[in-house]
DNA sequence: TTTAAAATGTAGACAATGTCAACATTAATT
DNA sequence: AATTAATGTTGACATTGTCTACATTTTAAA
């Protein structure tokens, strides 16, 4: 074969091993050298695949943005009527079963752009399936184009700080009337649904 | 005097060379030592004050969200007409104005709340200002009460969305048509003031 | 006022981490 | 078959948080 099998092997033991640390152990405080224990390899063996810390994490990353595009995409073309509320509550769904995952992609400081260039792209691949939807609605000319870009980030400002929120568990500090908490994400795709829905 | 001058001094000369530490290199990147090394003391000299970094941390982050409640409650308090608006400004303008601030008190993973409870009763003050000023439209009957709560919600996910996603200098990537990037605070205002207008 | 105790500081040690350099081995290419 | 590249291991280093031991100063008790 043109390509060790032990290469393809490690590379990607690395990256499973790296989710399950994380899984286990938080995405602050995961290591280099608790992915090698896994693995039972020496501590520099990952480093024969990866520069450096930065780029398994990147790498990571970008498949974590692969799979939430794609999540997004499918859930987008169920049914056309509530394409967009079920886009959003497919947004929060995934916020919510892959907390690991979404906290990885946008709670996560980014590694540097200039270097990790493809993490970048898979990035806006997520946010041009919420663009490419709105845009479907008003259209491809100029204003309806920069109509589509101004709602699709609200909406995005909305429905991420509100997972922010949620994952951080904030909350249950507040003291809320009783039902509060349950229904305040129902509540905010409302509230995005009559703003949208307003002339503006 | 009845408190020794060191021990005032030196606690306050650590929160006050942390926060220029963290300025210089970031939230993540700060060390205890870089404290200690700031003020030419033993690496252990903080340890007298604080039982270890993350109570140093907690009380920086206690202060920032002391600081925010009360930027946050003046600036309401300026026109009664216009109060919600001129909240949403201010809010935004924290963010844009102290960004360090605001990403140690929402971008930094909170210490265990059942030890720092002082820093819970702040955050959750910082809250009660958007809550009392919606409690003020809304009554203090059970039923306003939840709404004032459930919109409270609803205003500061999309916020605190909108802070964390210019922080992150995501937008650079997005490729948005011309003007989308300088008006989207605005016209996410825009759309609150219309979801909240709506009679729900 | 002398003395015991508490508060505050320093120095050294330890284990953990990311990563560099040196070396060995295996696989690929010439 | 010989050379080179790829892949792995071991050891070393500086940095970090934090423990222990010790020194000094401040406060409180006798």
């Amino acid at each position: 074969m043109s390509k060790t099998i032990n290469e393809l092997n490690l590379r990607e033991a690395c990256v499973k091993a790296a989710r399950e640390v994380i899984a286990e152990k938080g995405v602050e405080a995961w290591s280099m050298r608790d992915v090698a224990r896994k693995l039972e390899i020496s501590h520099q063996a990952p480093y024969r695949h990866f520069p450096n810390r930065d780029h398994l994490l990147a790498e990571i990353m970008r498949r974590c943005f692969k799979d939430f595009a794609e999540f997004l995409d499918a859930k987008s073309n169920v049914d056309q009527e509530e394409e967009l509320k079920g886009m959003g509550q497919a947004y929060m769904a995934y916020a919510t079963t892959k907390p690991l995952e979404y906290r990885l992609m946008f709670g996560t400081p980014w590694p540097d752009p200039a270097i990790h260039t493809e993490l970048i792209e898979y990035a806006v691949h997520a946010f041009d399936v919420l663009r490419n939807n709105l845009l479907k609605k008003h259209g491809h000319t100029p204003t309806g184009k920069k109509q589509a870009e101004l709602e699709a980030m609200f909406i995005w400002s909305t429905l991420h700080g509100l997972a922010t929120i949620e994952h951080s568990n904030v909350m249950k500090h507040l003291v809320l009337s009783k039902g509060v908490q349950g229904e305040t994400r129902e509540f905010a795709m409302r509230m995005i649904g009559e703003a949208i829905k307003s002339k503006n």
